[in-house]
DNA sequence: ATAGAAAGGTTATAGAGTAACATAGCAGGA
DNA sequence: TCCTGCTATGTTACTCTATAACCTTTCTAT
């Protein structure tokens, strides 16, 4: 496509895309789920970058690419399909959505959030999710799904503003 | 203090609230800060139960007990002022905000919200919280702020659903 | 008293999500 | 093949959640 955007300066980000792609389109085969057009193209803008997309950017997005509006239900139904299906988390501090990177093993959500550059790092931390899972037993609670959300700094963001006050080439604009 | 913020069916729920309102007014006062009669007010209604509660339910509950208009930006001041001070936690999950047992003590905001009651149980696990931050260090991540929502079922419901399929005297109507 | 700051009131609007119903596209079976 | 039902998408309208901007009131300190 037309650019390889952000936040992932130092990896090969059109692997990311291509690759996650390729596991859904096996993953939706295996379960005899349809992996439509619009639910490929929703997973495809979605993994555009590594921070989460609202539902209406991702409108805008689809929209732009398919010279035709766009209403809310569309994509609301995409976005309802690709999180059943575990090809997606919502990140509920921003009311946003971001890729699985490992959508073929059941696990909780999981995520470091940057406030600084709005990345989302993915946790794969089994033993916390039992920890946790302990820890509700102990209350007589019977976990169904974890949300974790950490805010903070990410590493880049933490090591350009512990030197000088204000970042750069971290691009966390406007969109 | 003493009170286990658990399934609120068995305990004198009255103590919740008059503790809770009598230690944040002292809160304010050693902090410096004001605790006028709204924001009282509108801890004093999130604290009725233990279930979160929206800023638009809160809003209408406002309304009824002053019998005027309420406008959205008068509720969510008095909220952001409650969250400033560590008076309530806001649960993302659900858009809702929930009174906090220990306010006087720096910590993170972790819950277990049922599904089924709508009941949710701060926990106290600063072991977990440390386990949490290591793990983010571990990534090079600085950690602000955390967030963790586990959804499932109380010991109540779970007791109650594991013998039949359908629900009976839990409330969980349309309040 | 008076000025400045903090809190609250008011209006309007932005942002996020869903209900309800209509249409289109894809199956499997006669 | 045509029919039929199911799944996915389109469309309209609406609800719920949250904030911007501006004004008035109340508190506090001098
Ligand atoms: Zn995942
Ligand atoms: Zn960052
Ligand atoms: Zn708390
Ligand atoms: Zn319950």
């Amino acid at each position: 496509m037309e650019h390889t955007p952000l936040a992932c300066s130092h990896h090969d980000h059109g692997h990311c895309i291509t690759d996650a792609l390729e596991a859904a389109r096996q993953l939706c085969v295996g379960r005899g789920v349809r992996l439509t057009d619009l639910r490929l193209q929703v997973l495809e803008l979605i993994w555009q970058n590594h921070k989460p997309l609202g539902a209406y950017t991702l409108m805008e997005m689809l929209a732009k690419a398919n010279t035709r509006r766009v209403a809310p239900p569309t994509v609301y139904r995409a976005l309802d399909f690709l999180l059943e299906q575990g090809l997606i988390h919502r990140i509920n501090l921003l009311n946003a959505f971001i890729g699985c990177p490992s959508p073929s093993t059941k696990h909780q959500s999981h995520f470091l959030i940057c406030r600084a550059c709005g990345i989302a790092i993915e946790l794969n931390q089994p033993e916390l999710s039992q920890q946790i899972i302990g820890v509700a037993q102990d209350a007589g609670f019977q976990v169904e799904t974890q949300s974790l959300e950490v805010s903070g700094l990410c590493a880049n963001c933490a090591g350009n503003t512990e030197h000088d006050g204000h970042e750069h080439g971290h691009g966390h604009g406007h969109e």
